[in-house]
DNA sequence: AATGGGACCTGCGCGC
DNA sequence: TGCGCGCAGGTCCCAT
């Protein structure tokens, strides 16, 4: 998945389509994917109105409001995060409708009269959902996150960011410390359109390199979001549709096939374990 | 500190 | 058709 232009998708739809809904009941049959435990998940979100939906990094924030459901604590604010990891889908159904494929996890919502289904599907069960008591609470989670590359990220800050680090620069790229939201994908496909080696260290960069790679990162994350994501066997949007930005993949799953550019074949390679495409031609070492 | 490997899980496509 | 293998959008933990 789910990188941050497919979590940011179903930001947007999600917040079009639930908010001002009660959680009514939850089903599941993976305890595991429910944190801090499956019992105080649902305690802790049944009863509760969805106030809005909001993204760090990678994951999904699910503002709440409302008594807490057994207990019958005061009226504050909670939350829920969910990560898709690689086979997330959140998908919003009515009840009446087909189960989806892998669905380990169903809130039953209701608004009036209204009554929809929200379903964690996730073949691979990496994924989960996790309460959150208290703002504080949160702030510690999401503290650890560096900057959203298209919120906030300046190009002198990421500068400095780069500068200071000796790792490859697609493993800081990754890194969700050193910024927000960037997987294997968007990395691979930021560092062609940059014409930046995967395995260069970062403090090597030049400035001008730098910069460049500032601006590929904005222009490919953000016609991945004008596309809908990159949909590949698992992404899918809110209500089950693909994504087009697979069909602009400049090197990603693209080994053996030519650069666009320059018309030499892609290579594959691994860094950290994570399958790395790029053109051996124009992404050279040392450029 | 930094790197590498394995774990967590399951599904799918490919070659034989 | 069936089986084994490699690969998959992510992240965490441990050993060296």
């Amino acid at each position: 998945m789910p990188e941050l232009p497919e979590v940011e998708i179903i930001k947007r739809q999600l917040n079009k389509e639930i908010v001002g809904y009660k959680i009514s009941d939850v089903w599941r049959d993976a305890d595991k994917m429910l944190k801090p435990s499956a019992k105080a998940f649902v305690e802790g979100v049944c009863g509760k109105d969805i106030v809005g939906v909001g993204r760090r990094a990678k994951l999904l924030i699910f503002q709440l409001k409302g008594v807490k459901g057994i207990k019958g604590k005061k009226d504050g604010e909670s939350f829920f995060l969910v990560h898709l990891k690689l086979s997330g889908r959140l998908l919003v159904r009515k009840p009446k409708d087909l189960l989806d494929d892998h669905t380990h996890v169903i809130l039953e919502l209701e608004q009036g009269k209204k009554k929809l289904q929200l379903r964690f599907a996730e073949a691979r069960k990496l994924g989960y959902m996790q309460y959150i008591e208290s703002e504080k609470g949160l702030e510690e989670v999401l503290f650890e996150f560096g900057p959203e590359p298209l919120n906030g990220l300046t190009k002198e800050e990421f500068r400095e960011i780069l500068q200071g680090t000796k790792r490859k620069i697609k493993e800081a790229l990754m890194d969700q410390k050193v910024i927000a939201g960037i997987g294997n994908i968007y990395a691979n496909e930021a560092l062609w359109l940059a014409k930046i080696h995967p395995e260069v260290s970062a403090s090597s960069l030049s400035t001008r390199q730098i910069d460049g790679l500032f601006e590929a990162l904005g222009s490919v994350l953000r016609e991945a979001l004008e596309k809908g994501g990159a949909s590949e066997q698992w992404y899918r949007q809110i209500h089950g549709e693909k994504g087009h930005y697979q069909d602009s993949f400049k090197v990603y799953q693209r080994e053996g096939e030519l650069c666009l550019r320059c018309r030499a074949k892609i290579k594959r390679i691994e860094i950290s374990g994570r399958g790395t495409f790029y053109c051996p031609s124009c992404q050279k070492i040392g450029n």
